[in-house]
RNA sequence: GGAGAGGUGGCCGAGUGGUUGAAGGCGCCGGUCUUGAAAACCGGAGACCCGCAAGGGUCCGCAGGUUCAAAUCCUGUCCUCUCCGCCA
């Protein structure tokens, strides 16, 4: 969220937020003016603490009477009066308190000043472009085609067991994505300085709330229940490597705190019949490798563009032609305050595809969570910044390798990259 | 799942309802001593929030309750540990 003394003290930049991002002013608002709210809430606040100092020195003065074997029931009934309205006070700061942290929980990040303005994707930006997508001699076949024919991928039977949204991966293809995460976890952990981590798969709420996928977006994510404890599957491994310091301060020789991890990510995808339905593209499950640090705030943007780097030496080192985009205002995530897509070039479908999505969280993930750094002994604490990206969507990278690396007898030849981690195979065939 | 124990400052650990924001120890910081360090001795310091400051407020897992007053009493809840059962 937002801190409560920047939306005070900048009224016109938080609703400018509002409208670059394509979000109703009038509807925000509707469910609290955060301003006057604030305004409740110092008073009601300076009047408490006062009465409370109040009721301190009473209580001091009782217990010396009492000593002396004085009298202090006069004094008693008095603080009787004044414990209820500080009650009644407390009570009404609640209500206050919670109508205010209601709406900073709904208003989103403000961007970074060089993210590109506009309503939609069309605004986007394309900062560069890496590779060459090939030529081909025959018409590439999509995924969805190549590997079903391979025997590689299943996707009736992963409908009669699921439905609709899931796959079943045999033998070379699932041999193929095992490879790829091992691929580039080795790549982030070696060379890129990532601290491996297999967190939790399913999380409490209270963590997606402070990673902002709640309270907005509970309709994307899969909850479950067992007994009296609801949990909910994680949608990106983000969620837990960012909740790991939730209430933490951390030194500041502890930064940046790097971390990458595989998980399987779960998705619900409500809202989006009728898109992507074929192939893997849009999955209710898949498996991704996650980057996310922590950073002090003046690194936030340069660790950004490094963090853009390591995804795409992933796909430098596979050879996937792919381009990377900046997104607008009105394309990014809720809480992203500069996000950079990295899309890969896919032949079958003949466009540019996200694989990778790198953002800078700035401090609205930490000021929710609570995650802290000090810049020096003695100084006062201050919210990390938090940046996430995916290095790489591995169901996406699998689609990539297939679609590119096809050949005319339906082949597939595996990226040289690859090779070690699939017991040197050069090719997958029908049938092995 | 059953039975029991417990959650206090960076860590360990004491705490009779009222100068206890909290003894003591470890660790930490400063000093004495030493060529330097260690040891010993002396001194200092809880955290967080608001505030330029003075100062104020909050915090003994969390949330309620009792009381003039709660770390201390009551209720609920979460978590941890031990034993038993089950299980990858």
């Amino acid at each position: 969220m937002l801190d409560l003394r920047f939306v005070v003290e900048n009224r016109e930049r938080v609703l400018e937020t509002l409208r670059q991002r394509g979000l109703s002013v009038e509807q925000v608002l509707a469910q609290g003016d955060p301003w006057a709210l604030d305004a409740e809430r110092r008073r009601l606040l300076q009047r408490v603490e006062e009465l409370r100092h109040r009721q301190r020195l009473a209580g001091e003065e009782i217990a010396r009477r009492g000593k002396a074997r004085e009298d202090a029931s006069g004094l008693k009934a008095e603080m009787k009066g004044v414990a209820e309205e500080i009650k009644e006070l407390e009570a009404l700061l609640q209500d206050v308190q919670a109508r205010l942290d209601h709406v900073l929980l709904l208003l989103p990040n403000v961007p970074d000043p060089s993210v590109p303005v506009g309503a939609d994707a069309s605004a986007n930006q394309e900062v560069r472009r890496v590779g060459e997508p090939r030529r081909f001699d025959f018409t590439p076949k999509a995924h969805w085609d190549l590997g079903p024919e391979l025997g590689i991928l299943d996707f009736d039977r992963a409908a009669k067991i699921s439905g609709a949204r899931f796959a079943v991966y045999f033998e070379a293809g699932a041999r193929l994505e095992r490879a790829l995460i091992q691929f580039m976890l080795d790549l982030h952990t070696r060379q890129r300085g990532y601290r491996e981590v297999i967190p939790p798969y399913l999380v409490t709420a209270e963590t997606l709330l402070g990673t902002g996928q709640l309270p907005k977006f509970e309709a994307e994510l899969f909850k479950t229940r067992a007994g009296e404890k609801d949990l909910y599957l994680i949608p990106t491994a983000e969620v837990p490597l960012t909740a790991l310091h939730r209430d933490e301060i951390l030194e500041a020789a502890d930064l940046p705190r790097k971390y990458v991890a595989f998980t399987p990510c779960f998705r619900s995808e409500a809202g989006s019949y009728g898109q992507d339905v074929r192939g893997l593209i849009r999955q209710h499950q898949f498996h991704k490798v996650e980057l996310v640090k922590l950073t002090a705030p003046e690194a936030s943007l340069s660790e950004l563009e490094s963090m853009v780097a390591d995804a795409e030496e992933v796909l430098k080192r596979l050879q996937l032609p792919y381009r990377v985009i900046v997104l607008c205002t009105g394309d990014m995530g809720f809480w992203s305050a500069k996000t950079y897509d990295l899309e890969v070039w896919l032949p079958g479908q003949g466009l540019y595809r996200e694989i990778s999505s790198c953002s800078t969280c700035t401090d609205y993930q930490s000021r929710r969570s609570s995650i802290r750094y000090r810049p020096a002994p003695k100084e006062k604490p201050r919210f990390v910044h938090t940046l996430n990206g995916s290095g790489l969507a591995v169901g996406r990278t699998f689609i990539a390798i297939l679609e590119n690396y096809q050949q005319a007898d339906g082949s597939v030849v595996i990226p040289e990259a690859l090779r070690p981690y699939m017991d040197g195979r050069e090719r997958i065939t029908r049938g092995q």
